[in-house]
RNA sequence: CGGGGCGUAGCGUAGUGGCUAGCGCGCCUGCUUUGGGAGCAGGAGAUCGGAGGUUCGAGUCCUCUCGCCCCGACCA
């Protein structure tokens, strides 16, 4: 195929957009690859469509390469499906909902379990039928509190979603590992470097779940890795409690005096000032008690307090993480009113009551209030803590002799430099773009919709289920992100609109002609050839190349009357002078590979 | 939803000292030019986001409203 560009629907724009921050976003505007129409919302210009149909043929392929089957259902749906699941209200207000002349209820789909699980339910009723692995690649609707980044989160975005269907979980493992294999490929092939990490299992208990992340400083998703390949998302870290100490020699629980000292550094300061010892007193070796209104999914408020190193602060989304459905807010002001019993600034798990250590905080203890602690809060290990009066701390609080906790919470903070949980050494924390998502569903869809298929044995049996997602029109986005520079894009031959861009640059028959000469013989050849004929100065078109990023361009111009062209190559931004006469076979040496 | 910023021509913007709204890019016509975003000449294109108010007079001041962007909350 040849494209003349003096005809092609592309405009590109001589400065940045002001709207857009993050670069592929830029770039992608700049170069005349997407128009934003609304908030999260974007047209696909022909340049941003062919790049967009080369990545989805790939994920197409090797989809299809697992044995998964193409299908299609539609992003309007009616709302009883959802119902059944009970996510018309779980999703809220992110679900697109609207209705239709009659005033029946709609919603745009935000994903599709619900749809292909009823599907399999409709057409298969014996173990005969499975396993069966279905997909399709449609657009997704989610109205995000905030889109941003252009395509990376968009209100409208294209997501393959793939589902596996297994009657027992052998089946399920072996459908996710196919998945995690075919995704690997995708990712090779796109040239994308990726790490797979482990995710939040969820609130069902035991499913795995991986997540397939692009590190990016546009990332959202907080991850970590360790230099021997422990990789996991923030969310889903479990540290590696310290042993137990010895705490026979510690004495008594003892209270002291330590005016105005609301803040752990006021805190420690005070300590170190009145009750020095040989080690400095540290954050660390101070027990802060964190105070929380938990709201749980149905509506039910409780009173929770987290016990951590005083060095270290909850991470909001590994709570809300671990408490899921439930959220937590943090206590204010009036909430502390309504419990006289918790002083704010000086809260600590034991009073001291005439010399006796007596456990306050936890549901076993008089104010019934739930207790939990960090892991790191391990048998014998002391504490300087609230004494749950103002100016008063109390130091020799030793956890299994002065207090326990209804339970632990892993939910303070991960650091750069912690150790991994697996002993692999120091972590290191990244950001990274979630690119692809593969998920042990189990059984939750199916026994909502009530999907089952008569065993070998005649006995029905719910079906168990894998959910795996890719962002295709994502990827767009990620991989214009990890391959632009400062001229602009730079696409990977894979995905790359065109193989080769013919540049022009001089007046004269000559030139003209060899350019058509020499892009007729290469489209022959079969390479999509785009070619500048536009009426404009070398520089421009040039600029342009650079800017729209096609891997290889050739130049025809001043080298002529010597007999050569200058075939350049768009990511190292080299280029190399080639006779006319071995111009065609050189190219198809360079950009078929 | 909280915090911050911004709405002036297709794009990027100046104008807060009140009266005829300016510039750059892009666009159209003509001539010249053609290896790094060409030159000259001529031209089209804006009811200054919207509504109301103050005033002799409002892009500019006041009130309300709509929208967009960024940070956070949120996010299979």
């Amino acid at each position: 195929m040849i494209t003349r560009l003096s005809q092609y629907f592309v405009k590109t724009l001589r400065e940045d957009p002001a709207d857009a921050e993050v670069p592929s976003h830029k770039w992608l505007v700049r170069a005349g690859y997407v128009r934003r129409i609304g908030p999260g919302i974007y047209t696909m210009l022909p340049l941003g469509q062919k790049v967009y149909n080369k990545i989805e043929q790939v994920v197409r392929e090797e989809l299809n390469a697992i044995g998964a089957q193409e299908m299609r259902i539609p992003a309007l749906l009616p709302r009883e499906p959802f119902e059944i699941s009970n996510r018309w209200e779980e999703y809220g207000p992110t679900l697109f909902r609207l209705k239709d002349r009659k005033s029946a209820d709609y919603l745009l789909a935000p994903t599709h379990e619900e749809m292909f699980t009823l599907a399999v339910k409709d057409l298969c009723s014996s173990y005969k039928d499975l396993p069966l692995i279905l997909y399709h690649i449609t657009p997704k609707y989610r109205d995000e509190a905030r889109p941003r980044a252009g395509l990376l989160r968009g209100r409208e975005f294209i997501m393959e979603d793939s589902y596996s269907f297994d009657v027992d979980d052998e089946g399920l493992k072996a459908a996710y590992e196919k998945h995690r294999t075919a995704y690997m490929r995708i990712m090779d092939r796109l040239g994308l470097k990726y790490t797979m990490v482990q995710a939040m299992a969820g609130a069902m208990g035991g499913s795995r779940s991986e997540e397939f992340l692009i590190e990016a400083e546009a990332g959202e998703d907080t991850f970590v890795v360790s230099p021997a390949g422990f990789a996991a998302n923030v969310e889903a870290v479990r540290i590696t409690p310290p042993a137990e100490q010895d705490f026979s020699e510690v004495g008594p629980v003892q209270v002291v005096d330590t005016p105005g000292t609301p803040t752990i550094v006021d805190l420690v300061e005070r300590i170190n000032a009145d009750h020095p010892r040989e080690r400095a007193w540290e954050a660390a070796d101070t027990l802060k008690n964190l105070v929380f209104k938990v709201t749980d999914a149905e509506g039910k408020k409780s009173v929770l307090i987290v016990g951590l190193p005083g060095d270290r602060e909850v991470d909001e989304k590994r709570l809300e993480a671990q408490l899921e459905p439930a959220v937590a807010e943090p206590f204010t002001d009036e909430d502390f009113a309504q419990y006289p019993v918790l002083v704010k600034g000086y809260i600590g798990p034991v009073k001291v009551v005439d010399g006796q250590a007596v456990q306050i905080l936890g549901e076993e203890s008089e104010s019934g209030i739930r207790y939990v602690v960090d892991p790191r809060v391990v048998k014998g290990t002391r504490w300087v803590t609230g004494a749950n009066e103002v100016d008063k701390h109390q130091l020799d609080v030793v956890y299994g002799r002065d207090f326990t906790a209804d339970g632990v919470l892993d939910v303070a903070e991960v650091r750069d430099g912690d150790p991994a949980p697996d002993g692999s050494g120091p972590l290191k924390l990244a950001r990274g773009i979630e690119l692809g998502h593969i998920f042990q569903l189990g059984r939750k869809y199916a026994k909502a919709l009530d999907l089952k298929v008569l065993d070998r044995n005649g006995k029905l049996v719910t079906v168990t289920m894998g959910s795996y997602g890719f962002g295709v029109s994502r990827a767009v986005a990620v991989i214009a992100e990890k391959t632009c520079d400062a001229k602009g894009l730079a696409w990977p031959r894979t995905v790359a609109p065109f193989d080769l861009h013919i540049v022009t640059a001089g007046k004269g028959e000559e030139i003209a002609q060899t350019a058509e000469k020499l892009a007729a013989e290469l489209s022959e050849a079969g390479i999509d050839v785009l070619i500048d004929d536009r009426n404009v100065s070398p520089g421009v078109k040039f600029a342009d190349a650079e800017l729209i990023g096609i891997p290889t361009s050739l130049v025809i111009g001043r080298g002529l009357k010597n007999g050569t062209v200058e075939v350049k190559d768009r990511a190292s931004l080299s280029s190399a002078e080639v006779p006319v006469e071995t111009a065609v076979s050189v190219l198809i040496q360079t950009v078929k590979g």
